[in-house]
Parts: structure tokens; sequence; C-alpha cells
DNA sequence: TAAAAGATCGACT
DNA sequence: GTCGATCTTTTAA
């Protein structure tokens, strides 16, 4: 089932104005679809925290691209994270999906991973990639084209369940809050900052 | 060419 | 709560 036209239009404004708006929204691959109830915006080469930050590569050009497909990418040695484009083409800004709930396919997910409370299946951004078959074969994947789509919320969602706060896990611009998430949500991830490294000998 | 860091997770104490 | 697995990409020299 292909997404709406619309949606290039929405995703195609500032990150941090289409990062909220994203929460609720639900994604789609096959039989599995996921609510999103926290992202994290990434605003290329203004942000010291962005993967783009320092111009195209080969992993981060998909950002540079038009708004509307999917950046993945591999990090830590075993795991996917999937971003969604925004901002206009050139701007290299993009909405990493970090957590939601699994609202259709969830007996499939469940039998991927056995053992795992269903709130978790997709705690946290390569759990939640994983949730949705997403890796690097879908990296600059067309949400508007699928096979993996993306359905914006009609509305906003009351202003006062959004929360925002600083990103997980990074070093750099560790103090922009530029994290969003549902309130009181149980499928939000835990807060982290950075993990420190050891002093480097010299 | 080499080394380090990394938008993480899950196992373990 | 802490810690190690695991390997790609980037950056430094």
């Amino acid at each position: 089932m292909a997404g709406s036209p619309d949606l290039r239009e929405l995703l195609a404004r500032p990150v941090l104005e289409v990062a909220p708006r994203l929460l609720g929204a639900v994604i789609r691959h096959g039989e599995v679809a996921i609510r999103l109830t926290e992202v994290e915006a990434y605003d290329g080469a203004n942000d010291p925290g962005s993967h783009a930050y320092s111009g195209p590569t080969a992993r981060n050009r998909v950002m540079f691209g038009p708004p509307g497909h999917l950046y993945c990418y591999f990090v830590y040695g075993m795991h996917w994270c999937a971003n969604v484009v925004c901002g206009v083409d050139g701007a290299a800004s993009a909405v990493l999906m970090r957590a939601g709930e699994v609202v259709e396919g969830l007996e499939l997910v469940r039998a991927a991973r056995p053992g795992v409370r269903p709130s978790d299946l997709a705690r946290g951004p390569a759990r939640l990639a994983r949730a949705l078959g997403l890796d690097g074969e879908y990296d600059g994947a067309d949400l508007v084209a699928g096979p993996v789509t993306l359905t914006p919320r009609s509305r906003m969602l009351p202003q006062r369940s959004i929360a925002t706060g600083p990103r997980v896990g990074l070093r750099r611009a560790a103090e922009r809050p530029w994290r969003y998430w549902v309130d009181g949500d149980p499928t939000v991830s835990p807060y982290r900052p950075a993990t420190p490294r050891p002093p480097r000998v010299v």
C-alpha cells in the first residue's frame, strides 16, 4: 500500500517542526506497523551531532537528497537504525525513529523475539528497525512509493503530551533538546548520556 | 594504512 | 547498576 504524496510536503519543513509532528505517525512494512512514540531531530550541516555535519559521504548521501526517503545506517557492529529524511533537497536533515508501539503484526514480531515484552519490541532505534525488517537494503527507500510507508497523524497531539529533552547517546551537541517523545508512554526508550571513554594514553 | 569512535543492545552482578 | 560484543565508517597520520 502506497503512502500519501502529501507526506513529502509535510516532511519538506524544518526538522524541528517535523520531528514532533511525527509522534503518533505510523510506519508500515509488510504486515508490521508501528506507531511512533519517540523521535530525534538531526539538522545536517547545522548540527555537530548529525552524521551529515561534515558533508556528504557514501554512508550519509541519502540525507542530502529529497525528503520522504529512509536513511538507514549500521552502528556498533550489529545494529541498524532508520531515519526519515526531511527538510528541503540538499539540507541533509532527518528524524531518527527511536521507539514506537507495534500496532499491527504483533504476533509476527513476537515470534521473532521470544521472551521480549510487547512494549519492548520497538523500544529503541535498533529494535524498531529490526521489528520492521529495515536494514541497509532499505537505505534510500521512498516512503511514498513503498514498500515501506509512513502515515502521518491527521492532527497534532495535545501539546502537553509531548516531552522534549537531550538526544540519547550523543557526545557532540549533547545539550540540544531535540528528542521528542509521548510523555508517559511505556514504549519510550530510557535516556542515556554518551558513554564516557577512558583518558587516552599518549 | 591504522586507529578510534560510534544516533545500541542484552547479558550479567 | 556495569560491561562487553561486534564491525563499519570516518578521521588522523
